[in-house]
DNA sequence: GATATGACCGCAA
DNA sequence: TTTGCGGCCATAT
């Protein structure tokens, strides 16, 4: 039988690592996950988690270190609100933190 | 198969 | 710093 983990779960599993108060990007974790250059993959996978999830998927933020959300939308507002509770700060719109950063 | 779309990214100007 | 554009890759039509 196969075990091969789907690319879907492989994220999951990247994300659930990030530590609280830190934050990674889209394209950090396709690199993890070992999707190369999947970046939108992953944005397309945090799309569809289903709710009442227990990953930290408010910790993934884009390039720009901004919240990939439309900015005035239920989520963007959630997002940043879990966030300000993990003390990140936002100047601008820009989390102030320096992205979290995978060690080899 | 062709085209459009998306919680993206890097780079040039 | 911000914008625009090409590149990226899975899904939907």
């Amino acid at each position: 039988m196969s075990n091969e983990p789907s690319d879907e779960q492989r994220v999951w599993q990247v994300v659930a690592l990030i530590p609280v108060g830190q934050i990674s990007t889209y394209g950090e974790i396709a690199e993890m996950a070992g999707l190369g250059r999947g970046a939108r993959l992953v944005g397309r996978i945090m799309s569809r988690l289903p709710q009442g999830t227990t990953l930290p998927w408010h910790r993934v933020i884009n390039a720009s270190g901004r919240i990939s959300l439309p900015a005035g939308s239920a989520g963007y507002a959630e997002q940043r609100r879990r966030l300000e509770d993990e003390d990140v700060v936002f100047i601008k719109g820009r989390a102030s933190l320096r992205r979290y950063r995978w060690r080899p």
